[in-house]
DNA sequence: AAAAAAATCGACCGAAAGTCGAAAAAATAC
DNA sequence: GTATTTTTTCGACTTTCGGTCGATTTTTTT
């Protein structure tokens, strides 16, 4: 009476692989049912739907980035830093060692844009407090913090996440989160390190 | 030897509306070729998939949108209302009169990310213009001109487009936009107007 | 051991995109 | 004005895919 829920998991696990790696359309049912050695039926037992098993895939990574976020608010790094790191972790799974792109650069839009809408949604209040910490630190002076974080994240999405990155964006996107939270020019100047380290890294 | 052409224009036209009314998945081939009284063959005949057509459809959107733009930037109207103007009127077709929603509120997804997505580079040419005269007429003041306006597009873009937009979202995008550009406080105040305006036409 | 509940099976269904060879219509050549 | 070639149209057929359902097996409970 519940070998059921490591089934469950363990669909998850294999579906969250194969969306990963080929993305959510191109994944059949099919596929699954045969990684898994099981018959349609037992699928649709678990799952009422291809989509709403997607939406659980989804939640599963947004549950693993938010322990990520939320180890970095309880370490004691500078509030600027703080900002930038858990920025940096919402990167759906770009950044994750094997797996990688196939996901947003091509065509997995609709899973894409889940996911990067439930990511805002969980980093908002996350990022509010620590913003909230560096008013009180003096590092920052603004009002409206979650309209202003909110911004904040969708610039950071729009400017990184896609594909029209450019390395000239990083200078101006440092000046615009500066002065989107009132923060003294130079505040956020260490990003800029920290992009070229990681570019070189990807040999761009 | 250019009955074609006409067909192809009217096959465009039909699966314009049935995509705008009920969205491009839910749109099927089908439908489109019954509209338009021909069989699957002569579809694809002059299209060589749903996407290749979907792709077609979304440039006639853009090319509409672009004309618009264009004319906005060759009126004499101040250069803070020329942005506004020219960003107010890339909202896809949600401004449009008869059609509106069932577009990117429910699931559309993936037309309506392609849609915007071409919007941005369409108009980033452009506001690039605007924002030079207004360097040169001494109301902005800014480097990194196109980088700057791509931001201004994300960001307008996301909080805007988007269904997260909240009254309170308007002063802190104002406030963006005039740093953004370098430009005075109260620059860009009369966007606060603009939007309580439409606002109360729509009876929010 | 019997009954009930949970889990599994796979043939089947319907919708939808896309294919293909043949035929009709139109344009061009002679 | 007829033959030939090109363009356009047709619709039955194929394939893929998400999803259904009643039957069957396995596991749990009593």
């Amino acid at each position: 009476m519940k070998k059921g829920e490591k089934r469950r998991q363990e669909l998850l696990k294999i579906a969250y692989e194969l969306f990963i790696t080929r993305g959510y359309e191109n994944t059949s049912v099919d596929e699954i049912i045969d990684k898994a050695q099981i018959a349609k039926g037992t699928y649709y037992y678990y799952f009422p739907s291809k989509e709403q098993m997607l939406e659980e895939v989804i939640e599963m990574m947004i549950d693993a980035e938010a322990e990520m976020a939320r180890h970095i608010m309880e370490t004691t790094i500078p509030v600027p830093q703080k900002i930038v790191g858990i920025i940096t972790s919402l990167k759906p799974l770009d950044a994750e060692q094997p797996i990688k792109d196939a996901l947003h650069q091509p065509e997995n839009i609709l899973m894409h844009h889940k996911v990067r809408k439930k990511l805002i949604e969980m980093a908002m209040p996350l990022l509010v407090e620590v913003v909230e910490e560096g008013i009180r630190e003096g590092i920052f002076d603004c009002d409206k913090i979650a309209e202003r974080v909110k911004m904040l994240l969708i610039l950071s999405d729009g400017t990184f996440n896609e594909g029209t990155f450019r390395e000239s964006d990083i200078s101006v996107f440092i000046d615009i989160s500066e002065k989107l939270l009132g923060a003294q020019r130079g505040t956020m100047g260490f990003l800029a390190d920290l992009i070229d380290k990681s570019e070189m890294e990807e040999g761009k």
